[in-house]
DNA sequence: ATCCATGCAAAGCCTTTGCACCCGA
DNA sequence: TCGGGTGCAAAGGCTTTGCATGGAT
């Protein structure tokens, strides 16, 4: 896989690869360069970005870039949903199959080709919403 | 609806949600400054981007921010479906109903309060789709 | 008159790139 | 050895912010 394309195992590949795939938090690239940082402190932050492209290329990852600002990267290469915090904009994998009957929908009603989709599911995890109870007990109607 | 909030109707603010609301097209912060740079032109790219915010928020228009880089803006402020072209980033409206079932397969399911969705579709645009078939029909496999 | 909004420029944040050195195959 | 990979720093693209001035109510 990484010869065809004459591409080398390094250490920091490697040890990226690792990471990504050890976590279910959806890290940033920033989030993945602190992690990857305690195995290999030299390492810069250019390496896990030409890195995480590489490895989204080769089909190992997954980029995310949905609603949020910054990219996420996702250890699990193939399609899933996701539901997104919209509060404190944390980001997992949502408990449902993906439907490829989303795509059948469309045929015949459009001249686009559709090969994929995304979809993201937008709400308040449980943390943020023991937050949002507690601070109506406490009075506070927000904030 | 400005009142509540102490904002005013400018006529920059005005002309920014006129340009939007007549454009199925999805511009991009910088593509509206254009625009509306013809009928105001010493209107500065930063009052743009505050406009885009305010009036987001005020739910006139709507922000989309899914696969791609740049943030595009939408006039049309219901939830509704797009389908982006994977070659040239071009984005347009899905021609389906919005499908409020797919959050319910998720009840049960997730401690998540689920209030919303997006969904992407990725695919070839016609335009991208002709230029694909005449590349191979003139001997170039792709690019 | 008040204070929200604007234009301009500078700063910010995330990401990419240039370059010389390094190291995996 | 050879050419892809790395670290560092600088640049890049998009977006936000500080500040003095302008303008809607």
């Amino acid at each position: 896989m990484l010869k065809e394309r004459n591409l080398r195992m390094t250490r920091q590949r490697q040890v990226i690869l690792e990471e990504l795939k050890a976590t279910d938090q959806h890290p940033s690239a920033d989030d993945l360069y602190s992690l990857v940082k305690r195995k290999l402190p030299r390492i810069s932050l250019a390496t896990v970005y030409r890195n995480l492209e590489i490895l989204t290329e080769l089909g190992e990852i997954q980029t995310i870039a949905l609603a949020g600002n910054l990219k996420r990267f996702d250890g699990i290469p193939h399609n899933h949903y996701h539901m997104r915090c919209m509060h404190c904009a944390r980001l997992v994998d949502a408990p449902v199959e993906v439907i490829d009957s989303l795509e059948r929908a469309l045929q015949g009603k459009t001249e686009f080709l559709i090969l994929s989709h995304k979809l993201e599911f937008i709400g308040i995890c449980p943390a943020c919403q023991n937050r949002q109870a507690s601070e109506i007990q406490n009075g506070r109607s927000s904030e």
